[in-house]
RNA sequence: UCCGCCUUAGCUCAGCAGGCAGAGCAAGUGGCUGUUAACCACUGGGUCGCUGGUUCGAGUCCAGCAGGCGGAGCCA
């Protein structure tokens, strides 16, 4: 007989019949005669209560010993539970005893500290927490496939090695093949590397936008959903060194149509997870955050504030707020400003547009006014900028003026420029970084806490 | 990288005025006929982060280092 899981047989409409379950113990209560098991199998939030009779033909060897975390096979008959807190429970009819633990196994019953959890992630799967994260971030990745496969984009495997060093987003790590002890050198002195083993310096990607582009250009419409690698000395509770990032890149798309499919985007995401785990989302906002449920739905129903760097500034100047930060038309937003911005005076998802040039990357559209790009930031509470993108600059004569005024080096973009070369249309996109949206859909303070084994400065244990 | 806080049993934490190292949970043993972080009793469990200093005496005071956390920068 094969094993149902969990959520099947709690989502039953009546009780009856034999049923087969494999999990492991949440926790064991045994009295005089009998025992309940919590047996979890990780389908959903809810374990299913077993009860275990002296009947049973292992209950004085085996049974009444069992622990919190040892793995079990249970088959007996779903019943009503007389008891307070579940529907049904089964009554074993047999238990067969798959794994023990040694009495040392750390989890307990009782409610451990993330910090302690992340010292033992080859465990803290088995959390009611982190069940509840890796479902939901689960839910979350279904989602972002159906959002963009329902619009017919095509997902674009870019790659995870480059040898570009020209996305200019951030610190990269290098990969190399070279004796790092005794690498070899040019006449110059300089390590050689056109004796390593892409015979040029390569790195693993901080981003697969222009890949993107170049996607774009024949398939219209492209995503990417892949690891991203940033090598920055980063230690705060939004960054990681190995983190996912989803970008998706529009031919025939201005900056407004941009903003709308950021826009759908995240409502999509947060509706889909709302419907896949209500459970898992009910205990985030029960026990870590009580105001996620609130402010998803209230994301879900609102149209997104939209307004340009410039009046944004206008906002902050006027606020009367004193920022640690001061705040000029030319200045970078800081988290405090974007936390101001989003959290007390629009109190809502805003899109900020039209930044200066000056402080956005060389590849934005620039706009007739010489001074500010066609880029966007979609700043949620709580998270700060969820989503950066913007409009292409898709005019040769421009881009190249762009790359000449930050000092870049038109060779190293050749095939960049290329595309706007050959049928170069007006075309727009953003990055996510997804951990971020699964922190913001499930309150937990440390994006470490979202991924199943965070990569971090000084740690890449498990 | 900068600023601040923290580090005592497997876990969560007390401990003070510088004078024998504590509790709850977990584990072990026994008890209990319906539990829900079950309950009751008993037992075992410690390099008080590391190194140095002050002192008759340091978990406690001082310095350095390491690790962790929070905030900031960089960024997604």
């Amino acid at each position: 007989m094969e094993h149902a899981r969990v959520k099947e047989i709690l989502n039953r409409n009546k009780s009856g019949g034999n049923v087969v379950i494999k999990g492991w113990l949440k926790t064991a209560r045994h009295s005089k005669g009998f025992s309940f098991l919590e047996v979890s199998d990780g389908s959903c939030f809810s374990g299913i209560q077993v009860v275990a009779g002296e009947g049973l033909d292992n209950y004085d060897t085996e049974i009444k010993k069992l622990l919190t975390g040892c793995a079990v096979s249970v088959s007996g008959e779903l019943v009503d539970s007389p008891g307070q807190g579940q529907k049904y429970e089964i009554k074993a009819e047999k238990i067969a005893v798959v794994g023990l633990v040694d009495s040392d196994y750390p989890l307990q019953k009782k409610r451990h500290t993330y910090e302690f959890l992340r010292t033992i992630a080859h465990l803290r799967p088995r959390t009611n927490s982190f069940g509840a994260v890796f479902r939901v971030r689960n839910a979350a990745s279904k989602a972002v496939h159906h959002f963009f496969q329902e619009r017919g984009f095509v997902y674009l495997h870019s790659p995870i090695i480059t040898a570009s060093d020209c996305e200019g987003a951030g610190e990269m790590f290098k990969v190399t093949t070279l004796d790092l002890k005794a690498p070899p050198r040019d006449e110059a002195g300089k390590i050689d590397y056109k004796q390593d083993f892409f015979g040029r310096e390569a790195h693993l990607t901080v981003s697969g936008q222009l890949e993107a582009e170049i996607a774009a250009m024949a398939l219209s419409n492209v995503y990417t959903f892949g690891p991203t690698f940033r090598a920055e000395n980063s230690n705060t509770s939004r960054h990681l060194a190995e983190f996912w990032m989803i970008e998706p890149e529009m031919a025939f798309c201005d900056i407004r149509g941009d903003m709308d499919l950021a826009e759908s985007f995240l409502k999509y995401v947060l509706q889909s997870v709302l419907n896949d785990c209500p459970d898992d989302m009910q205990f985030f906002n029960d026990r870590i955050d009580n105001t996620v449920l609130a402010t998803m739905e209230s994301i879900i129903k609102t149209p997104f504030e939209r307004i340009t760097y410039t009046e944004a500034v206008d906002i902050l100047l006027k606020s009367g707020k004193t920022f640690e930060y001061p705040v000029t038309w030319g200045c970078d937003l800081q988290s405090e400003h974007e936390r101001y911005l989003t959290e007390d005076h629009i109190k809502r998802p805003v899109i900020v547009t039209d930044y200066p040039k000056t402080i956005k990357a060389f590849y934005m559209y620039l706009n007739d006014d010489d001074k500010t790009v066609r880029a966007m930031d979609v700043l949620v509470p709580k998270v700060g900028e969820i989503i950066g993108g913007s409009q292409r600059e898709d005019r040769k004569d421009i881009l190249l003026k762009r790359i000449g005024e930050l000092n870049l080096n038109e060779k190293d973009y050749w095939w960049y420029i290329d595309l706007r070369r050959y049928g170069s249309v007006p075309h727009a996109g953003f990055g996510l970084g997804f951990e971020r949206i699964v922190q913001f859909m499930t309150g937990m303070g440390n994006i470490r806490d979202v991924i199943p084994f965070p990569r971090v400065p000084g740690y890449a244990e498990f």
